[in-house]
Parts: C-alpha cells; sequence; structure tokens
DNA sequence: GCAATTTGACCATA
DNA sequence: TATGGTCAAATTGC
C-alpha cells in the first residue's frame, strides 16, 4: 500500500540520514541529517496527503483507507514537528524550569458563563477572565519536555487527521494574509485544548503556510472523521469527508486564484480540494466537490464528480493517457478500482 | 433549527 | 499603546 510504502521509505531514509555523522564536524553533519530527515518525512507527509482524496474513493476499504490515512498522516505531522523542533533547540532559550504537568486548568464547560444561562454580563465578564487566567497558568506551568507550541511549513495545512473548527481569523502586522486560529472541534466534549494558527507565507509560489500548532490533543479522537455507523445515516465515512471538504471552501478559494484562476473564473460552483494541488506548472487540477454536493450521494458519484471536474476544468478535450500521466495520482496501480469504473472517458 | 464560520470587540502582554 | 489571541453575537449554509 501506498501509505505504508512512503511512510517506510521515509522511516528508513530519516534512519540513514540520521546515522550518518563524522567526528569532523559532528554537529554539522547531524544538523545536515536532521535537514535530510525532515525533508524526507515532509515528503511523506505530502505525498500521503496527495493521495488521501483519491484513496477514499475507492469503494471497498473506505473506512479502513480512511482511519489509516488519518493516522498515518497524523504520526507524520507529530513525527515532522518533533523533529523540526529538535533541529531548532539550539537556538532556542532554554525552557521554562519547573515542570508541572498536573496543573490542569478547569474544562472550558465550567466557566460561569457558560453554566449558568441567568448570568449578567458582569458575571460573564468575571468568567472569561477567570478563564483566561487559568490560561495563562497553564500556559506558564507548561512542562520542561513539552514545547508550548511547534509547527512547520506546509503547503497542504487544513487536513492533519484532526478535526478543528475555526474560532478566530486575525490580519498580522508586517504580512499580506490573514492568520486564522482553530481549536479541536472537540474542546467542548472532551476538553481538549489543542489549538492550531495557519498564516499564509508571503510570496510564497506555490502558496505555502507557517502552521504552528499549541497543545498536545486529549480528545484521542486522531481518527474521529470515521463515525461509527449508527443507521441514520447510510454512509457516514461520506458525509465525513463532505464535512471536511466543507469546511476548507473559504481558503480553497484562495488557493484557486493563485494556481489555476482563469480555469475556475469559469467554473465558479467549483471548489479545489487544497489536499491536492497538483505540482508546480501542472495544467490539471484534482478537485473534489461543488456545491451540489448532496447527502445522497455515494462513493461512484463522488468518482464521477471528481472525474467531471477534472474534464470541466479542461478546456481541450481530455486526453486519458496524458492526463494520468501528467497527474501521477491516476495510476494503474494505485487506484485500479477507479480506473475500472471510469477507466474510459470517451462518454464525457 | 442546528452547526460552523465570520467578524468586531475585548483583553493581556510587551 | 500597539499587537496578537480569544470571545461571542451575527451571519451563513445545510
Amino acid at each position: 500500500m501506498v501509505v505504508a510504502a512512503a511512510a517506510e521509505n521515509s522511516v528508513v531514509s530519516s534512519s540513514v540520514a540520521a546515522a550518518v555523522g563524522g567526528d569532523d564536524d559532528e554537529r554539522l553533519q547531524s544538523a545536515a541529517a536532521d535537514e535530510g530527515a525532515v525533508r524526507e518525512v515532509a515528503q511523506a507527509y505530502e505525498l500521503i496527503k496527495t493521495h488521501q482524496p483519491l484513496l477514499l474513493l475507492l469503494q471497498q476499504p473506505q473506512q479502513l483507507a480512511h482511519s489509516l490515512l488519518s493516522q498515518a498522516l497524523r504520526a507524520l505531522n507529530v513525527a515532522l514537528s518533533v523533529m523540526k523542533l529538535r533541529h531548532r533547540r539550539p537556538q532556542q532559550p532554554p525552557p521554562a524550569a519547573a515542570a508541572s504537568n498536573g496543573t490542569e486548568a478547569e474544562p472550558p464547560h465550567l466557566s460561569p458563563s457558560a453554566s449558568s444561562p441567568a448570568a449578567d454580563l458582569g458575571d460573564r465578564h468575571a468568567g472569561i477572565k477567570a478563564r483566561r487566567a487559568a490560561k495563562r497558568r497553564r500556559i506558564n506551568n507548561f512542562g520542561e519536555d513539552k514545547p508550548s507550541s511547534w509547527g512547520h511549513l506546509t503547503a497542504v495545512p487544513y487536513e492533519d487527521g484532526y478535526q478543528w473548527r475555526k474560532y478566530g481569523e486575525k490580519k498580522i502586522q508586517g504580512t499580506s494574509f490573514t492568520r486564522s486560529y482553530f481549536r479541536c472541534t472537540y474542546r467542548d466534549d472532551n476538553g481538549c485544548q489543542a489549538t492550531k494558527q495557519i498564516q499564509q507565507k508571503d510570496g510564497s509560489d506555490p502558496p505555502m503556510f507557517q502552521v504552528t500548532y499549541t497543545k498536545e490533543h486529549t480528545c484521542n479522537l486522531a481518527a474521529a472523521t470515521v463515525v461509527p455507523n449508527n443507521g441514520d445515516h447510510h454512509d457516514d465515512a461520506i458525509w465525513s469527508r463532505k464535512t471536511m471538504l466543507i469546511k476548507q471552501e473559504p481558503h480553497a478559494d484562495q488557493l484557486a486564484t493563485t494556481t489555476v484562476s482563469n480555469d475556475l473564473d469559469e467554473t465558479p460552483p467549483l471548489h479545489v480540494c487544497q489536499d491536492a494541488v497538483p505540482p508546480l506548472g501542472s495544467k490539471n487540477i484534482l478537485c473534489i466537490g461543488n456545491t451540489s454536493v448532496s447527502d445522497e450521494f455515494d462513493d461512484h458519484q463522488i468518482g464521477q464528480q471528481v472525474v467531471e471536474t477534472m474534464v470541466m476544468l479542461e478546456e481541450e478535450p481530455v486526453e486519458l493517457e496524458a492526463d494520468l500521466d501528467y497527474y501521477p495520482c491516476f495510476s494503474d496501480d494505485l487506484y485500479p478500482d477507479l480506473l475500472l469504473q471510469y477507466g474510459n472517458f470517451d462518454h464525457y
């Protein structure tokens, strides 16, 4: 499987790179090895992310693929963050000495404003103050072995295996793009304090995003997008996938204008899945979903949407062979089921 | 009606 | 006082 292969490859490469280190200039080589390892893991991460939307189209192992991909992405994401942090550490000031991991503040839902519907404005503000004070305490007491924040630069910042809910956006001085603030979707349910910031880099082509994480997830819902079928919905995995894509729309518009602006001007309802941004210079772009997506579609229809979208973005008639070569995600080896179903594009 | 996003305001910090 | 992070009411979309 491509996930396993990519992950394994990255691990092997990372291990080899990490093992490199002579006596003459150990520090330099170690740094180079670290950089190489980070590069390899980052490559694996991007590769898996690029393939994820397509793997999810396969009919049979749909939930399994989704779960595995989410876990693989999360593992790589964490590994990448740790490695980059380790690489940076010599330049960083020493962390706080006192580690008091036990200083857990009260969960958000215990705030006075939330628990008392009759609370007046003063009480609400008191609650907010208390929460913020507690937050400051948590930040100050953060453990020595746990950095207060960590992050990485990526072209695909919106899908990392976790589910995030946006709670703010801010124009940051000296930057062209706003910074978006996300918190774990399950904060209220599980008290998970994980947050995430996404800041698009100025003048990067293709668009690159600085992603900064704060706090580890405690919700234990890494693969939360795979929802057990409760009978109310015929396919919750698809529903979750649709939710993911809808969440990405505001940012997808931005990316779309920087990658295929001319094409998308002619097809306004389309939304580009950022996880499938094609290689730089590619004339094709893979899109999943559009505004007419309904609750009733099935895997077959999703696949059809992908195909249709690809065709719609092409002004000239699509030549299957050339397009598949151009965008290596569509290969016979990786997506036999998809090609079996949609291998012949003649009728489009 | 519900859930997610947007956005202006508030607050802490440097 | 400027700036960044967060809140929560308003808005939007399903």
